[in-house]
DNA sequence: TTGTATGCGTTATCAC
DNA sequence: GTGATAACGCATACAA
């Protein structure tokens, strides 16, 4: 036999192996996993002619062998309701960035804003031995399933009772909106909101403000699309009382309470100032250039992995809660 | 010895493995594979017995483990030039849909459009042996380094001999576009085109099907950001000539022009008619709502994922090119 | 500094 | 229908 293995078991025809590596370079394949991990312990002229072959070979070490002796993947799994979404986009960068220094990757997953699907995709996360993981927008009442010893981290959970988590300060965002609506001089002012969590909290704190001033505000409520900010925004004109001022709970429902407010011929911020919240990219483009709460995803990604990889490390961790912050743009006029 | 197996390497302590389910459902481990993954060949019984145990253990079958003996990892790598921006999330959920069918996961990484990053997130990729991989709009004039076998699918590669992908008719949306312009009457066109190849075969199809209407067009450059669309508008509007059409090779860019005609006051489409390029979600949140080459991103997803899951399977596949669509909105006045 | 041997969790082969 | 067992690619304890 002039080949000592020869395979029984219909295994991979990958990028050379390890074993080849070490033939080639006349060395144990012990050796060649020093010079791929150990920095030191292993001669220089050895290290150059193992580094040499395995380049020309084209070999990096498999995380598959690798993570199963270690008992670890380099992998976390990551669950977006949907990853069209600019602000997730945001936090996903955030993530990789962190996760990119550390040299772990993202294993993506979709929960497309539903409870099962959720359930199902962290499973399949689970099945690649995942090393943690971060749950954006979670529909669960519960973190996902888990083996033991593995954390998942939350970003703006909507319902509360998980563990770990980031967040936003959702009310001081409210209070934010109030406070400039009221530095531009409006009193008569709407909320549009929608349901959950997160917008009865940014209603509570904008209302909070208001009292301070001796002010109320009228409030209606859409479900964070166009047409219902549109449509939302009819709704509060159809009504006689003065109205001067809109705050709106997210950055697209805005985009359409400005198309409406436009039909209808009146001049945003001149007759009615505009806030919206999130600073989606979005926020930026339109006409005018809308004034919003900020979300900070890309810190807030950057949080979250940062949370998630120290409870990989067995550390503890705790919850974190972000400030948001006023992006003054044009709908709600010049300072 | 009251315990067989005492691990020297400090192994991975991960939720019970199939040997724990074995011991307590009192068969062999072999039968529990079989359990999870052959239909047939075990009892009705065992197979309940096994099940059960192994659901109050809350054990699944690790894919490290299954991977490294089968040779493949069920991973699909994928590099982005950045999530953020919509249309390449479109196109993840394309991809995403047709993987998730098929039990394979997505390895993200992204190239932040940038030659040396985009081989980074190629080896990275490749050292979790994902089993095939995706590069949206690469940077390199080749594909990535991969294993004998793999083979890279890119989608709209920005240059040319890149071997399998997926890419849009960008020369027939220029077509498209002439077409809806010259359709509502206009004559005095101009291109707001960008450096690289797919602006290019825009702008050639747009003045192929002008040239059989004896028209010629103008011609400006931008970079695809909203300030250079302004710029561009600006530039296109000090010449004294008429202008009563645009073309802009890019949404952003487009909003960019509308903002500008918007400032002079010129009315679109009264005025100038506007139209862009991608149909990202933005297009349709513009004022006024604008008119766009769509981009069929999730379907190009979709393809690619096939073409990629092909390769994998060890079939042949051919390029792919999309027929672009014209969404008709305000910015080209009503039909 | 280097080689040998073992085990990581799983599947597949071969007996039974 | 079921149980041993080799093998997947690799890292490491230990011996040399």
């Amino acid at each position: 036999m002039p080949e000592p293995t020869s395979s029984p078991v219909l295994a991979s025809p990958r990028g050379s192996g390890i074993r080849e590596v070490a033939r080639l370079s006349g060395v144990s394949i012990a050796t060649v996993s020093r010079v791929f991990n150990d920095a030191a312990s292993v001669s220089p002229q050895t290290r150059a002619r193992v580094l040499e072959r395995a380049t020309t070979l084209g070999y990096e070490p498999s995380s598959l062998g690798r993570n199963l002796v270690r008992g670890r993947s380099e992998l976390l799994g990551l669950i977006v309701p949907n990853v069209s979404f600019p602000l997730y986009g945001e936090m996903i960068g955030g993530i990789e960035d962190v996760l990119g220094r550390q040299g772990m990757s993202i294993l993506l997953a979709s929960s497309h804003d539903d409870a099962a699907s959720e359930v199902t995709a962290a499973q399949h996360l689970l099945r690649h031995t995942v090393d943690g993981g971060i749950v954006v927008n979670s529909r669960l009442d519960t973190s996902p399933p888990a083996p033991r010893g593995m954390n998942w981290v939350h970003i703006s959970p909507e319902y509360a009772g998980l563990p770990c988590r980031v967040e936003l300060d959702n009310e001081e965002g409210g209070r934010l909106a109030a406070q400039e609506l009221l530095r531009v001089g409006r009193r008569h002012l709407a909320y549009v909101g929608a349901r959950g969590r997160e917008s009865g909290e940014r209603e509570r704190g904008f209302a909070a403000e208001l009292r301070r001033a001796n002010l109320s505000h009228r409030r209606t409520e859409g479900d964070y699309s166009e047409l219902s900010g549109m449509r939302a925004a009819q709704t509060l004109l159809e009504d006689a009382a003065p109205l001067d001022a809109i705050f709106v709970a997210g950055d697209l429902m805005a985009a359409g309470v400005l198309r409406a407010l436009h039909v209808r011929g009146l001049r945003v911020p001149g007759d009615v100032a505009v806030i919206g919240f999130d600073d989606a990219p979005l926020a930026a483009l339109l006409y005018p250039r809308l004034t919003s709460v900020r979300q900070p995803a890309h810190a807030m990604g950057v949080a979250a992995a940062e949370l998630s990889l120290r409870l990989i490390a067995g550390h503890s961790a705790q919850p974190l809660t972000f400030p948001p912050e006023l992006v003054r743009r044009e709908s709600t006029g010049p300072p």
